[in-house]
DNA sequence: ATTAGCACTATCAGCTGATGAGTGCTAATA
DNA sequence: TATTAGCACTCATCAGCTGATAGTGCTAAT
């Protein structure tokens, strides 16, 4: 089953004034979260309409798909078309207030112990506290990432500890279990053997090398050599975590902003599959730049009264993942954006100086 | 300023027939979750007794302290000291269905890689899942822990990760920086180095020793040990991060049972802090079994209208932490309170297996 | 093309009286 | 003397009604 549905279109020439109206209301509803009406609208316009022209503006535009009513003597609300249209065609990339900037940097300077992994869980928490939405960040696919250095750790007889550090600063513990019991200083040999093979290399290349060195003949290899593969083989056979960071969920229930969502029941229980909630960030159509799901946009249904703004974030080389926020469609687009797309770029230039800091 | 309140006292005697009939009022409250009246009680007991003796008893009872009404017209429910005095002399440890054992000792098996971590984070899960209640669990302060294995690995000319694997399990990751640059042979006998020396003691003693060795006379070191004692110092100085892990929050929300609460709001706040929380969990004055606070027996504010059920788990020599629920005062203290028990013991045989799985 | 005027409608707060569950008190009873 | 039946009373809840309010759509006048 193929989804139709992917982007609304806002083609429609509409003439100028009646655009200044559905603007108006859409800001309306952003600002006040309330139903806007004729009346009030006439007022806050200031384009000399009264109240029964901006009614018959109103009324085509809800024909056109742009408005509709919550029952008949409410004002009107924008539908997910307008948000869509108010997206594309009038918010323009605000810029950011100084204070805000400085506020976001400071925030991702806070060098931790397990670099990336901290940077991104504080940057999650800093963007839901921006924003008062739920934050939403995957991690760098291991597998993508370059070997910085692995070492191996005798436990036990039987335990070994391989410890796994990525170029950006990623670090990955993983306890295997061996049938012959080897020396720390043997696996000393191992570890440096494989940081010379395969520094700087992908994870996902060095397993496939690896791989590939086991069907080759065994009768070549040293002991050295055939431990250093088998180990290798072990401990690069990660089992991909999808690792994803969720911060700000009780503004869901708490927060005013999201009071005429029905369901953060459903979307709670969302958030409680991690792998979805990869997929939902990371499969992205477009390669760059900022990204917004509005409404029925969303593939994910308890997700269609929201709106989902993200961006991702990268090294000097490669995206590395997805940060974004979920929040009620009427939310704030002019402050959201250029959040989420700030934070981001920040997130990307701190990780780059990051993994530029080594050797 | 010494807390006073520390728990209720039910040592009043009172005669059988008025024990029966709160004992029921109790009961009826926690299975219906509604103030229970004279005349639903008059049947549910079956002592053949009229509403109206019923009455005089609850009356007696209300005088006593043991009941109050929300209002005139409705029934009564049971006070916090109510509760006590059922925590205290009613409830007998009820054995756990088999089913429920299984399920219990299931979840706890699966082997992770941070092993402690995981198996926590899994415990923490599945009680919340069974009580549907808020979960709590301390994980075991890392300054009294074992140190199993230490091992450096130089990520850069100025970068050395530490390794540091405790008896149980657990493994702590930390990059400290360094002036010289450091080969990795050489990290490999400072780490052979500090590994005889420090085998199995706490790494509180260990931070102790070293800040010795410091103040002794530093000509007679050589380089390595001087290096060794200069790393291990920075190594061995964690941020003692109080770890805690919270499950079921949403619990807190969505249930049923919480509606009564008002301040579902508090608490998460409350949940926010993690060092208090720490507080709140290992603060305690009995050291073995089973510990409940009742309502206005909490400390913190925000938790007096709920009953902490919690339970220390240990290795076979020491006490590491403590889980526990937080649940509405009216739970089922008949289930929750062996559920609590029985995981806490089968968490103290899992972890003891493991650490005693070395050498 | 715009607007004023009017009829219509849904919601909300506030009031009403009926209902019912529960109590406390008193007098009768075993 | 302990128990119980009876009765008056209290209070929360609910359905139904009210007027006020804020909005609409339509029509006729400008």
């Amino acid at each position: 089953m193929s989804k139709t549905v992917q982007r609304l279109e806002t083609k429609e020439s509409i003439d100028e004034r009646t655009q200044r109206v559905l603007r108006g209301i859409i800001e309306g509803y952003i600002t006040s979260n309330e139903p806007v009406g004729s009346r009030s609208l006439s007022k806050t316009l200031e384009m000399g309409l009264s109240p029964a022209t901006i009614r018959n503006i109103m009324s085509d535009l809800s024909d056109m798909g742009f408005l509709m009513q919550l029952h008949t003597s409410a004002g009107r609300i924008p539908t997910d078309k307008a948000y869509r249209f108010y997206v594309d065609q009038v918010v323009v990339a605000n810029q950011l207030t100084r204070k805000l900037q400085k506020r976001i940097q400071e925030a991702t300077q806070e060098g931790g112990v397990n670099q990336v992994e901290d940077l991104l869980i504080s940057t999650t928490r800093l963007l839901a506290g921006l924003t008062q939405f739920v934050c939403l960040t995957s991690s760098p696919r291991v597998e993508t990432s370059i070997l910085r250095r692995i070492e191996f750790i005798r436990l036990s007889s039987q335990q070994i500890l391989v410890v796994l550090v990525t170029r950006n600063g990623q670090v990955r513990n993983k306890i295997i279990a061996t049938t012959e019991d080897l020396s720390q200083d043997f696996l000393n040999t191992v570890s440096s053997f494989l940081n010379e093979q395969f520094h700087n290399r992908s994870l996902h290349e060095i397993r496939q090398q690896i791989l590939e060195s086991m069907v080759e003949d065994k009768e070549r290899y040293d002991r050295l050599l055939a431990q250093a593969v088998r180990l290798g083989k072990k401990a690069f056979e990660l089992e991909d975590a999808p690792e994803v960071y969720i911060e700000g969920q009780h503004n869901l229930i708490f927060s005013e902003r999201f009071r005429n969502l029905n369901s953060a029941r459903g979307l709670m229980d969302a958030f409680e599959h991690k792998s979805m909630i990869m997929n939902l960030l990371d499969s992205t159509v477009e390669a760059d730049g900022i990204q917004i799901y509005i409404g029925i946009e969303n593939e994910l249904e308890s997700l269609q009264d929201c709106t989902m703004v993200k961006a991702q974030y990268s090294d000097q080389n490669n995206v590395l993942g997805t940060i974004g926020v979920i929040g009620p469609t009427n939310m704030d687009y002019q402050t959201v954006i250029p959040v989420v797309d700030f934070t981001a770029r920040i997130l990307s230039q701190t990780i780059t100086q990051q993994s530029s800091s080594c050797d």
